[in-house]
RNA sequence: GGCGACAUAGCCAAGCGGUAAGGCACGGGUCUGCAACACCCUUAUCAUCGGUUCGAUUCCGAUUGUCGCCUCCA
């Protein structure tokens, strides 16, 4: 399995630090919103990472925080007359209906920053112990830039560059040593939540959570740190010269990051007026439209967002999902002899596509290619299947279009729905007034039931039937 | 200004040295009472210019265009 580094900016093999096992930490959102689509791409595609490490028999410990603590939250509890607690509380559990609806799999822990402060104290001491970071006179805690060798080994930055970039925008008034040092420790500011420290009453700096957060629940040293392009730097960055330089070894192997989601091939922003959330369209589209619509790309590309993409991927996986539904109906009535030798190897002959679907996933996660191979399953099976074909044969099929989809965190499997007693009857006076060739009533019966939200489908094996 | 990414059919998107996967949309057809589903057929020389090579979409250089980071925005 090889994967883009960013650190080495090349593919890699991944080899873990431990046989088996894979130590995975995403940063995750400043809950103080309902999450928007751009924040749902990394959730998505490093959820698949882990799906498909799973699937290839690695223990996967994958911790994603959520920043409890910030501006914007301590803005939206002022605005709405409440506490920034309460704001992120309800957040965080929007967020996580938002995930679940996207098929995201909870991670092994979601830390809080709020429930690491000791931790993050703890170590900030540690780094001023060791002369890395320093207390300014007013109480603020920074690292001090400079003392860290490394320092833009991640972002290919060098520190001459960064200085002359930020001479024009560079803050006066502050205490800081250095305009490159960044802030570890914030004294609070009149109404803001804090915690006690030796420094001064205040709240930890964005960048210390995440570091504390990766080692304590998957230790100093990791396998694959992700998160979006943007928090290289200064982000992760920061998080590299705070981690390397308190524990003294590589923090992370491996540094994932995904592009960015652009609506009409322009950043979004709330600004510019082209911002939605994942709550919107979910009013709008399954949010599985949306997962597999974000994984019809290479999920280093940056992806452009409309509706027309949308769209697309609606259909694309009606076709995916109509096939499985194809050989559930099958499957009731399917012969229960073994199947004949013509069936093994047309079974057999489907094993190209799992074979492809893994090379592709394998070359740093390409679903794009990975989706294809679905979809040409998919077309595999639709030609070799029929109501003759043996019920072992269609289990097989199932079973293997199925593997994929997990992988992929697409739902191919629905619980079964129980249809009402008045549509049950509907149905059936249907297939009574087509056998009498009263088709003008049956065209009506079908026009009533797509009003109800079924549609129909008359199949050469009997009506199916499935919500709009 | 510094660093970086990208440019493949109407749209989306793989491929990255040996003459272009897949999906959506469009058109034609088969099946079906019709519709839907499914299936079959049709649709590109890969931004431009130069170079390397027996051979380049795929490597190198230049040009043009788009975009990102350098601002606690995923």
């Amino acid at each position: 399995m090889k994967l883009f580094n960013t650190l080495s900016r090349q593919k890699e093999d991944f080899v873990p630090l431990e046989e088996g096992k894979v130590r995975m930490y995403v940063c995750g959102p400043t809950v103080y919103n309902y999450i928007h689509i751009g924040n749902a791409r990394p959730m998505i595609v490093f959820d698949t990472v882990r799906r498909y490490m799973e699937y290839k028999g690695y223990e996967v410990n994958y911790v994603s925080n959520f920043t409890d603590v910030d501006d914007k939250i301590i803005n939206k509890a002022i605005e709405e007359g409440t506490t920034a607690e309460e704001v992120s509380r309800r957040f965080i559990e929007e967020c996580k209906k938002d995930m679940q609806a996207l098929n995201v799999k909870p991670a092994t822990t979601h830390p809080l920053a709020t429930q690491e402060i000791q931790g993050m104290i703890d170590m900030i001491s540690s780094l001023i112990e060791k002369g890395y970071a320093y207390r300014a006179q007013d109480g603020t805690v920074y690292f001090r830039t400079r003392k860290f060798k490394d320092y833009g080994k991640l972002s290919h930055k060098n520190l001459d560059d960064l200085q002359a970039g930020h001479r024009d925008i560079k803050v006066t008034g502050d205490f800081k040593e250095d305009a490159l040092d960044f802030v570890l420790w914030k004294p609070k500011k009149e109404g803001e939540p804090y915690w006690e420290s030796p420094w001064c009453k205040g709240r930890p700096g964005w960048h210390i959570e995440c570091s504390v957060m990766s080692k304590k629940y998957l230790g100093d040293e990791i396998d694959i740190h992700a998160g979006g392009e943007d928090l290289i730097f200064p982000h992760h960055e920061n998080e590299i010269a705070q981690s390397e330089a308190a524990n003294g070894v590589e923090f992370s192997k491996y540094w994932m990051h995904n592009g960015f989601l652009n609506i009409d091939n322009k950043k979004m922003s709330k600004s510019s007026g082209n911002f939605f959330t994942v709550r919107e369209i979910g009013e709008k589209y399954d949010l599985q439209v949306l997962r597999f619509f974000m994984l019809s790309a290479h999920y280093r590309s940056p992806l452009n967002f409309s509706e027309e993409l949308m769209e697309a991927a609606k259909n694309g996986l009606e076709r995916i999902v109509t096939a499985a539904e194809h050989l559930r109906h099958l499957l009731k009535n399917a012969p229960e002899d073994g199947p004949a030798k013509e069936e093994t190897d047309l079974l057999h002959g489907a094993k190209q596509y799992t074979e492809k679907f893994e090379a592709a996933m394998d070359d740093d996660f390409n679903t794009a290619d990975a989706v294809s191979a679905v979809f040409e399953l998919v077309k595999y099976i639709n030609t070799s299947v029929s109501e003759n074909t043996a019920k072992e044969t269609l289990n097989g099929f199932y079973g293997q279009l199925k593997q994929l989809c997990d992988v992929l965190g697409i739902i191919i499997e629905k619980e079964e729905e129980i249809l009402d007693e008045e549509i049950e009857g509907l149905i059936q006076e249907r297939q009574a007034a087509r056998k009498e060739k009263n088709f003008k009533r049956a065209d009506e019966i079908r026009d009533l039931l797509l009003e109800k939200g079924i549609i129909l489908k008359d199949t050469r094996e009997g009506v199916q039937w499935k919500k709009a």
